[in-house]
DNA sequence: ATCGTTGCAAATGTTTTGCATGTCA
DNA sequence: TGACATGCAAAACATTTGCAACGAT
């Protein structure tokens, strides 16, 4: 049941997986997709962001390491983004002001260009 | 009333912010707090930042540009970054990807001198 | 009289939880 | 039988909104 999202590379909310499973044919309730999900994202098996509207987006994503995202945030596909520089740039900012114990967020937004190819149109209506 | 947040350099929610201005004797409503947040907020005046619980923090920046936060998970105060390679950095990847109009988000959390410091032990126990 | 500000109460929307039921060993 | 997975309904929470009251111009 675990491979209900082996298939996307796509953020995608609990609502919205809800809403897929029961258009396939799985009658599956809320709450379970819900628990699924945290139990998941508790083992690390998915990674999870919060987005502007409060939803908690999931995505299995190919390493378990530390990584970011490059979120489009018209189709909400997202490309896994390694930045060594980053990582040792943000350490050596908080060192510099005395921090430890620390962690960062980080995420990139654009769109894709699969989005904004042919109908780039779409990109400057907004 | 917007100087409300000028006085603190601690992210603070609007429950919060609303909770400390009925202490001190200001009989003002959740709503209106909730209001003035937004207002300044869309206006600039105000950095906001959501954190894990779902809640929205607000914070008086000194600057109106860009910028990112090094923020004490114990107090809550931040210390206002600046980080050109990361933008530069930002952009670059999304560029290879690919992608367009970039935009990016990027908090770095730790424990603060004050909170580490004499009581160090707080900074291990967690 | 009128426009902007306020606050209460109710609605919204996501996520969590209580509890009763079904299932598999 | 007994641990566990499920689902429904209700609860929890932060935030927003409808609407009527209030104040100053």
């Amino acid at each position: 049941m675990a491979a209900l999202l082996a298939d996307t590379e796509t953020f995608t909310s609990a609502q919205d997986l809800h809403a897929r499973l029961r258009e396939q044919g799985e009658p599956v309730g809320l709450t379970t997709v819900y628990r699924h999900l945290q139990f998941l994202a508790d083992a690390g098996e998915l990674d999870v962001v919060r987005n502007d509207d409060g939803e908690n987006l999931y995505r299995r994503c190919g390493t378990h390491q530390h990584h970011h995202h490059l979120v489009c945030h018209t189709c909400g596909r997202a490309v896994e983004i390694e930045g060594p520089e980053i990582e040792a740039w943000a350490e050596r900012v908080a060192a510099a002001e005395g921090f430890t114990t620390i962690t960062h967020t980080l995420e990139i937004y654009g769109t894709c260009p699969t989005c904004a190819g042919p109908q780039a149109a779409d990109s400057l209506r907004k």
